[in-house]
DNA sequence: GAGCCGTGGTG
DNA sequence: TCACCAAGGCT
């Protein structure tokens, strides 16, 4: 047996079950699976947890059940829906990527690796998972388990970003022809599974023989990483703003950025040092003496939070009015939840 | 190559 | 409390 081999052998009994999934026995009795759901399904697994996926994939397939009906959808409704999971750009390609594949490719995904290269939101990984899952072509998926399974069974000391070269030629040089989608699957669910992060479970894993790694007792320290920058602390002021009939003042952020085209509180812009005011509309506003604390990938934030109850003549100068019965906390990216949160005890009850 | 871009779980 | 981490892509 070959080491691919042992390992979809071991993914044949142990391949986890997941929504988007073909699992293996079904697969090889020729079950195919739907290019749109391995498309959203990975998009959606980018830097993101199966955990935090899952709820956001079925609600996303039960209200867009195929590419032409997500192509056809409102920007605002797939940004509100993508609410809570991250990495905004995502969603913002999504639709592009949507729309791509329903006006230029007749609502098919392209088969091949280069083909899915085009496609905005699909990078090196995403199009080479597409091509072997979706369409079970030979190409090699690096994601971060692939690298981590490389570095351990081959021992590989070089920290990465640099070492990503040398793991993706050594995951080329194992990756069959045959089953070639669920071969990729199965090096993902062992690095999930066994080849963990931290208490890699090397007593169980069907590659603990070839494994380098665990023969030098270096599996804890692999993969080396270079050391990370700390982050600075930034700070703002948000403002919540509610008029007397209940309509909330809020806006949607620049479509470039962070959180871009998400709906939002206005604030100032977020910087080193205290804050220069901006509120969105001449009011009494209140320090509400509590702050929302959030960390984002590059520093922290501490947002001080102002209140005021807006006369029902008030013209905001940023942002606009959303009726009460048309506001929901879900659709406000996790940040801005915090803050709805924390101010929403201070106005009357609706 | 490196910075930017979210969030929730975990030790 | 806090740093680390997760099925990366874009500029």
């Amino acid at each position: 047996m070959s080491l691919p081999d042992d390992l979809l052998a071991w993914y044949d009994r142990h391949a986890r079950a997941l929504p988007w999934r073909v699992p293996p026995d079904a697969r090889q009795s020729g079950v195919a699976p739907d290019p749109y759901r391995v498309w959203l399904s990975e998009v959606m697994l980018q830097q993101t947890t199966v955990a935090a996926v899952r709820d956001y994939f079925r609600r996303f397939t039960e209200r867009w059940p195929t590419v032409e009906a997500l192509a056809a959808a409102d920007d605002a409704d797939v940004m509100a829906e993508w609410a809570g999971l991250g990495y905004y750009a995502r969603a913002r390609n999504l639709l592009k990527c949507a729309r791509v594949v329903t006006a230029q490719h007749g609502g098919r995904f392209p088969d091949t690796r280069e083909g899915l290269l085009t496609l905005p939101g699909v990078g090196p990984y995403t199009a080479a998972a597409i091509a072997s899952i979706a369409f079970d072509r030979p190409e090699t998926v690096v994601d971060g388990n692939v690298e981590r399974v490389m570095a351990r069974l081959h021992d590989v000391h070089t920290p990465l970003p640099a070492a990503k070269a040398e793991l993706t030629a050594l995951a080329a040089a194992l990756t069959p022809q045959e089953r070639a989608g669920d071969y990729a699957q199965a090096v993902m669910d062992l690095g999930a599974t066994i080849c963990t992060p931290r208490s890699p479970a090397c007593g169980i894993c069907p590659w603990r023989e070839p494994c380098r790694a665990r023969a030098e007792r270096t599996q804890a320290e692999l993969p080396k990483k270079a050391l990370k920058k700390s982050k600075p602390v930034r700070q703002g002021i948000a403002y919540v703003g509610r008029r007397a009939d209940g309509a909330w003042l809020l806006e949607t952020r620049p479509p470039e950025g962070l959180l871009g085209g998400m709906l939002a509180w206005p604030t100032t812009a977020w910087a080193e040092g205290a804050p220069e005011p901006a509120p969105p509309a001449e009011a009494d506003w209140q320090d509400l003496g509590a702050e929302a604390r959030h960390t984002f990938t590059h520093f922290h934030l501490q947002l001080a939070i102002r209140v005021a109850d807006l006369p029902h003549s008030a013209v905001p100068t940023r942002g606009e009015f959303l009726p009460h019965d048309r506001f929901r906390p879900a659709a406000l990216p996790t940040l801005m939840r915090k803050v709805h949160d924390l101010a929403r005890a201070t106005f009357r009850p609706d």
